[in-house]
DNA sequence: TTGAAAGCGCTAACAC
DNA sequence: GTGTTAGCGCTTTCAA
């Protein structure tokens, strides 16, 4: 258990094979321009010997390490407590694995952080970065591209400046809000209200702009500003029906907060959606089908979007298995959202 | 930006520095052995060149990744419907990197990538594993034991036959369930239901145990088997209405199950606590906290549990700066669980 | 204390 | 086609 057994070398695989190393690599790196009978015999060497080749050495020389890094600032616990993140690393991790990547997670719990994931994809180790900013004011973003790895971000990068070469893919998530809100105005409403996510974020920001494109003298009472969380849409809520009791409809900036929302309508005896309409955002199954009642929401594909992530990076990578078709730099992706019907407008 | 500035080696800090290649190594790594001016010189040479060590060089001779794989089989979508792994992942990404230690995240979609798993582990990218064995039959701990990694299960594994040398880390679920209905009992509760989760996982097992441990000859129509999940929760408790409509108490297996629970209860008119108490198992704030009336739970420290996994696997694996005190081969470790009490039991 | 030199295991020119 | 050879950048004996 302790004695680690030494793994057999290419260098043994070679001599049982009765080839040389050359040929060995040859063979072990998919075999071509090598003749069949030495392509069986060095596999049959590999398969008796159980070699696996030192991914060590090969990245020394190919410099190359089919390991993809995963940043995810974590400035807030909030971002484990929806399944977001989840899912867009589930998205990531199957267009990785299905073309012999590996996914490193980065998880940085503030700004100490920061340092030690520069110096970690300085260092490379992997050849490229799949980046989360959450926030306008993150420095890690800036810190990464200067570390100069190849990068794509989730979600529109809220730099004022604009830096060129920056990919990302991301939700209309103004394009989803004004189909939201317009289908409100479509129900008959007039007195549409919006409890919008944290500002300092582009999505939650796009969707305010949505919303604003659609409603273009919205009394500023109408919008509270809120946080993603289930709590702060009850929070939210109250407030709206404090300033605007005449409210009829409400539009949240995702189903976390609409739940918050429906829960504090339901409090207070209003009905949904007859005397208010609620429409949320992201489909967020277990959220939007559970509510009380079904949400009405704007579903994006979140798994998709990290999917999508994954391959605009590897393809910027020249991954060799990806190289079908378009090559060069690869450019953002706007992915369309689209409008769930359910009760709840 | 296609081009690679070709990072400065060893070498280059060395002649900068006016020292010899291993010189510059030890300083590198500490600097003990090297009189002071010649260390000065070097980190400026290290800092003017922005040097950072090639890992992949250092680790082939060194045989140390200083890296630590986490391997989730994810055979259900459920795996991110809770906030579990994610808390475990957040523990074990904290302790980690205080260790200057790397997460690298295999997430497996079911038996296809048990090969390709065991192969990465096998490759030697990393210096052990840590796994979450989710299921009785799952052929991955096999696996990844096979492949000589040193690994550190998250629960405790459920293999019949005794394994030596299995080291896990897992909260005290029988003795909790049993705290949780030993509560039930002492309020004066006498027709205690149990809602299990999916038995083929030791968590649920453990819990039904607890709960046997205290309702020696319960009815076997108070417990019915459910699968961890909100809408398992509901329609489990819509199945004990029906078989026992006397029960005055439900101990549900985890909070979400208890919050399913607890919104059939509320729309079948019956009070918590008054007419059915209710307790949960988890204490995952955002549903204990937040569900009607607040949850009585029993409390395991999910992200405790991650980080003592990777404080054991590091120790295991001999990291230089974990080495304080014990070292030799760590066993597993039960964490205790807590009784919180609130509004429901 | 410092330096010289020998690899770690592999790939990729370049010869044959 | 296949083999020979020269490193990739680093750590680590071993001498000095």
């Amino acid at each position: 258990m302790t004695d680690t057994a030494p793994r057999p070398t290419l260098e043994a695989v070679a001599a049982r094979a009765g080839v040389s190393r050359a040929t060995a690599s040859r063979v072990v790196n998919g075999g071509d321009g090598v003749r069949e009978p030495l392509v069986a015999r060095v596999r049959r060497a590999v398969e008796e010997l159980g070699y696996v080749p030192n991914q060590a050495a090969r990245s020394l020389v190919t410099r190359r390490h089919d390991a993809v890094a995963v940043v995810i600032a974590e400035p807030e616990t909030r971002v484990f407590a929806d399944p977001f993140f989840a899912l867009q690393l589930r998205g990531i991790s199957k267009e990785l694995t299905a073309h012999d990547n590996q996914l490193v997670l980065l998880l940085t719990e503030g700004r100490d952080d920061h340092a030690r994931v520069g110096r970690y994809l300085a260092g490379g180790h992997v050849d490229g970065a799949l980046v989360f900013s959450l926030h306008l004011d993150d420095p890690l973003p800036g810190l990464i591209q200067h570390a100069g790895v190849p990068t794509v971000f989730g979600g529109r990068p809220g730099w004022s400046d604009g830096r060129s070469g920056v990919v990302y893919v991301d939700s209309d998530n103004r394009g989803g809000a004004r189909e939201a809100v317009r289908h409100l105005v479509g129900l008959g409403r007039t007195r549409i209200a919006h409890i919008t996510g944290p500002l300092d974020q582009t999505s939650a920001a796009d969707r305010l702009d949505g919303f604003r494109d659609v409603m273009v003298d919205a009394d500023p009472r109408l919008i509270v500003e809120s946080d993603f969380t289930p709590a702060g849409g009850e929070r939210a809520m109250r407030e709206l029906l404090e300033r605007r009791p005449d409210l009829d409809a409400v539009f949240a900036a995702n189903d976390l907060t609409a739940a918050g929302a429906l829960r504090v309508l339901r409090e207070r005896g209003r009905r949904v959606p007859e005397d208010v309409a609620v429409i949320g955002f992201d489909d967020m199954l277990p959220v939007a089908e559970q509510s009380d009642p079904p949400l009405t929401t704007v579903r994006q594909d979140i798994e998709e979007m990290g999917r999508l992530m994954a391959r605009l990076l590897l393809r910027r990578l020249g991954s060799r298995s990806t190289d079908q078709g378009v090559a060069g730099a690869p450019s953002s992706v706007v992915l369309p959202t689209t409008l769930v019907r359910r009760a709840s407008a």
